[in-house]
DNA sequence: CTTCATGCAAATAATTTGCAGTAAG
DNA sequence: CTTACTGCAAATTATTTGCATGAAG
């Protein structure tokens, strides 16, 4: 189990319960959304506000601890801040996979690249066989 | 100057005053938010609702006359739908560039890509000279 | 003509803010 | 102790919907 007290304080931020259970919500499932974190941590944590998750993602975001996953017509995600890696979205289920980002060596003139973002869309190897 | 018209068209869509221009604001810029193709029609065209922004960059989208580009930490952008290419973001002055994808040659096993979305942020060169 | 799109206003959803009471360090 | 965080309610912003009128083909 990851520690998230740790975690937290490394990137100078207070480790309130609230924010090790968002950050648990999120990597129990690799990529969640604001929304669906709110509906699994109320059922154990009814006095969960949806306002303090509102405002931990985006200063977790703010100080390095978690990245957003932006997608085509749908919300957002969120992640644990890893190594460099691209996400597989299939279409048909919404599921994420991550997998490395090997074959791929951007280099691009010009441009000072701070980070990546690579989505791939399409049909996972279960979506295929139906 | 492209032919919006049979761009509609072609994608089995009426071709209104109200989607022509919100095509021309798109190509023009490149790429642009909801709220700012609002604000730079309704100079010319104060009739327009934003309501049928909305519901004609949802329809267009559908159809596949042009793509959302999401943004971390921002509103989604849309661009013409055209060939396949990357976007570099540039963190400072916000501004999008295309470049083609050719450096970058993907293929994933056990997954069936129908659409790439390759998004780099970081400096673009005017502002790397600050 | 007939069908679909527009514009408006109203409804809903998403996100942010202010502040009094708590908890972390 | 002191500072920063939480939860609540209210405010704001973003997006969607319904419907009468108007435009496209």
């Amino acid at each position: 189990m990851v520690d998230y007290i740790s975690l937290l304080k490394q990137n100078n931020l207070k480790a309130t319960i609230q924010r090790t259970n968002i950050l648990k919500s999120i990597n129990r499932t690799g990529h969640i959304t604001i929304d669906e974190i709110y509906e699994e941590l109320k059922i154990d944590y009814p006095t969960l506000s949806l306002a303090t998750i509102y405002k931990n993602i985006l200063l977790m975001v703010q100080h390095g601890v978690i990245v957003e996953i932006p997608i085509s017509g749908e919300k957002s995600k969120y992640e644990i801040k890893k190594d460099e890696h691209i996400h597989l979205i299939c279409k048909s289920c919404g599921n994420i996979e991550d997998r490395e980002l090997s074959s791929c060596n951007i280099d691009i003139e010009d441009f000072n690249i701070i980070f990546k973002q690579i989505n791939l869309y399409g049909l996972c190897r279960n979506c295929q066989s139906k």
